[in-house]
DNA sequence: ATGAAAGCGCTAACAC
DNA sequence: GTGTTAGCGCTTTCAT
C-alpha cells in the first residue's frame, strides 16, 4: 500500500509511464510488459493513490455533498440514494452539512470546491436568492439541487406547490373547513414557501381562507402555550392542521396530545415527506411524501449527465412524482364530533373557515 | 479561486516559499511581507489547494467515515455528531456505506486508505473477528469504532450485555416471565451478540429459561407467518418482546397490530436504541437508549487524541451510558389479561417460562 | 528574512 | 511499444 508507481516500474523493469499506462489504458501496451506489469502491481499490492491523479489535474472522482441536516431522514435517505450510484461508479463521496445556515453553506461549497470535486449535490435553504449558486453557476464545479424547488438551476425535486394544493385539497374533500399551516421556525426555504403557496392556492380555489403559517419551534420539548391556545381556541380552532413536515408534525401531535387533544377526533394533521416511520404511529400519520432516495439517484444521475456533457438540453429541473398516503391521523369532519369541551356544536364551520387575523 | 501560491507569489513579489511560511508559519517572515502577501491574497482570493499539501505528504485533514447504512437514524445521529466536531476543527469527512457487508467494509477502507485519509472511524459487523482491524492496527491509519463492543480494539460503545440484562430486568420486574427476544436477519453483529448474551444472562438470574432470539425479516412489509404463530402461540406465546433495534420494535408493532394483537395489553414490547421518534409512537416505544451524537462525538475525539499521540495509555474501549426508557409498550403483568381470546386464564405463566426448544 | 530547488505520485505530451 | 520529461500546488530543506 505505501508503495508507488517507481516501486513497481523498478519491480517489474519498466519505466513508471510504462506502469501508468498499463493502468489507465492496457491496450496501448505490449502484452508481455503488461503481464509483468500487473505481477508486479500484485506483489507489491499496489493502488494508485488518488492524490497523485488528482493533483495532476485529472478526474479527482470525488464528488461534495452539501447537506442541511442527517437528523431529518429526509436528507438521509436522499444521501444514501446517492450513495448506492456513487459507490456502484467508484466516486468518493465529501460530506459537509450545514444546519440550514447561509455561512456554513458558502463555507462547505468553497472546501469542496478547494478541494476539487468533480461535482456537487446540495440542498440549501433558498435556491433561488443564492448568490453562491450564480457563482457556481458562472465558474464553480457543475451542481445539482436537491429538494430544492426552483425552475432557475439545475435541480431534482418534487412539485412542492402541487403537492401541498393536493393535499389541502384531500382535506378539503374530508369536509375540512379551517385548515392550518404550521412551518418550523427554519422553514424560510424555497420549499416552505411552495408549500404554503400550495396550501393558500387550494384553499383559496375552494373560497376558504387561508392564513399565513403558524411557526412551530422545533426543539422545544413541548409546543408554546400561545400556538396550544391557538390550536384549541374554542371560536376559531382549524379541524385540520397542514404541517410542512412529517418531524414538525410528530411534535405538533405529541403536543397536541399532552394537551388532551385527540388526533383525529378533536383534530386532523397531514404531513409532509412521507417518512416510513410515520406509517408506525398510531394513528398512521397521513402525509405527502417524497421519494427520497428516487430524488437523490435522480440528483446523482443528472449530475453525472451534466458533467459527461450529455443531455446539455435537458431540462434544468426535475420534478419527480409526489404520493398522497392518506393515513389515520385524517377524519372526516362529518365523522368528527363538532363539539369538544364546553363547546355547542355549530354550522359556523361550513362558513367561511376563516382561521386567523 | 483558481489561483495558486505562484500567482500570489507573483502579485506580492515574492517567492512562493515566502507565501507558503506567511500562509504557514507568519511569525517566521518579516511583518512588512506579511502584510504584502496577505493583500495579494486577499486580491486573488487564494485558497490554498488542500490535493497540494495532501500529496506533500502532510496532514491531509481528512477522515474517512465507514457506516452499515444512513436509513438507521442511530448511525446517521452518530455522524450529525462528528460532523459537528468535524467542521469545528477543519477536517473534511469521506463518507462511505456498506449495508453490513464485509465486501463492501474492506473496500471503503481500502479507498479511504487509499484517500491519505489521517484516520477512520468505523461501525462494522463483527469487530472482535476482522482481519481488516488488524491490518489497520498493523499500518493502516489509525481509527475508532463505533458502537462495536469489543474491549479488543479502540471504540466508543455502549455496555450492550448490561444495557440489554438491564432491559430484561425491567420486564421481568414487572412480572413478565416469558421474554422473547426477537433480532433482525442481518444481526450477526457483534453488539447483537451481546445484546442477546444480556438477556441471556439476566433471564437465567432470574431463573427463566431463556430462548434464541428469533430473526425476522427487516424488510417485509408483514410479519412472517410462522414467526407470527410464534408470537401468537395459544400455550407458549411470550407476554414480552424485547427487539435487538427500535426499527425492528416498530415493524414488529405493526406486524402485531395487522394480527390484531394489542400492545402492551396483549404483548409488550422494548426496543433498543432510543429513537427519538419511539416517543412519539402510540404507545410511545419502550427502549434501551444510546447516546448517538455522544458517541459520535466521544469517537472524533478518541481519534483526535490518537492522532495527536496522546493518552496513548487511555482504555482502548470508552463505554458510554445507556438509559432506560420506559414507554406505554411495557404493562405490568399482573393488570395484563391473561387470557386472550380463546384462551383461558393459567397459571403456567408463573412457572418456567420456557419459550420455545 | 527570503529564495532556489527538490520532490510528494501521478499523467501526458513528446521522443525514440 | 516504451522511455524521458515536465509539471499539477504545495511544503520544506538548504543556501544566502
Amino acid at each position: 500500500m505505501t508503495s508507488t508507481i517507481k516501486d513497481v516500474a523498478a519491480h517489474a523493469g519498466f519505466s513508471i509511464a510504462t506502469v501508468s499506462r498499463a493502468i489507465n489504458a492496457p491496450h496501448t501496451v505490449n502484452p508481455v510488459t503488461l503481464a509483468k506489469v500487473r505481477e508486479a502491481i500484485q506483489a507489491l499490492k499496489f493502488h494508485p493513490s488518488p492524490l497523485g491523479r488528482q493533483l495532476r489535474g485529472e478526474r479527482t472522482r470525488l464528488i461534495g455533498i452539501v447537506l442541511p441536516t442527517l437528523a431529518n431522514p429526509v436528507f438521509a435517505e436522499c444521501l444514501q440514494g446517492i450513495d448506492e450510484l456513487a459507490a456502484e461508479q467508484g466516486f468518493r463521496l465529501m460530506l459537509m452539512t450545514t444546519q440550514y445556515d447561509e455561512q456554513r453553506e458558502r463555507h462547505a461549497i468553497e472546501t469542496l470546491r478547494a478541494q476539487r470535486v468533480e461535482g456537487l449535490i446540495l440542498t440549501v435553504a433558498d435556491a433561488d436568492t443564492h448568490p453562491l449558486l450564480d457563482e457556481l453557476d458562472a465558474d464553480g464545479p457543475l451542481y445539482v439541487l436537491m429538494h430544492n424547488d426552483t425552475k432557475r438551476r439545475p435541480s431534482v425535486s418534487v412539485d412542492n406547490h402541487r403537492a401541498a394544493s393536493d393535499g389541502v385539497r384531500m382535506l378539503i374533500a374530508h369536509g375540512h373547513r379551517r385548515i392550518l399551516m404550521l412551518a418550523g421556525t427554519l422553514a424560510a426555504s424555497d420549499r416552505a414557501r411552495q408549500r404554503h403557496a400550495g396550501y393558500t392556492h387550494a384553499m383559496q380555489q375552494a373560497g376558504l381562507t387561508p392564513a399565513p403559517a403558524l411557526e412551530i419551534d422545533f426543539n422545544a420539548d413541548e409546543l408554546a402555550p400561545e400556538v396550544l391556545a391557538h390550536l384549541t381556541d374554542v371560536q376559531q380552532s382549524p379541524t385540520a392542521l397542514f404541517c410542512s413536515n412529517d418531524l414538525l408534525a410528530m411534535v405538533v401531535m405529541r403536543g397536541l396530545r399532552g394537551a388532551r387533544m385527540r388526533v383525529p377526533q378533536d383534530v386532523s394533521i397531514l404531513g409532509f415527506d412521507g417518512l416510513s416511520m410515520g406509517e408506525l404511529l398510531a394513528p398512521a400519520l397521513a402525509s405527502i411524501g417524497t421519494p427520497n432516495r428516487e430524488i437523490g439517484r435522480a440528483a446523482w444521475q443528472k449530475l453525472m449527465a451534466r458533467i459527461v456533457g450529455e443531455y446539455a438540453d435537458a431540462p434544468l429541473a426535475l420534478t419527480l412524482p409526489h404520493t398522497l398516503r392518506e393515513g389515520g391521523t385524517i377524519a372526516a369532519i362529518a365523522n368528527t364530533p363538532l363539539a369538544r369541551a364546553g363547546q355547542a356544536p355549530h354550522a359556523s364551520r361550513e362558513s367561511d373557515g376563516a382561521l386567523l387575523p
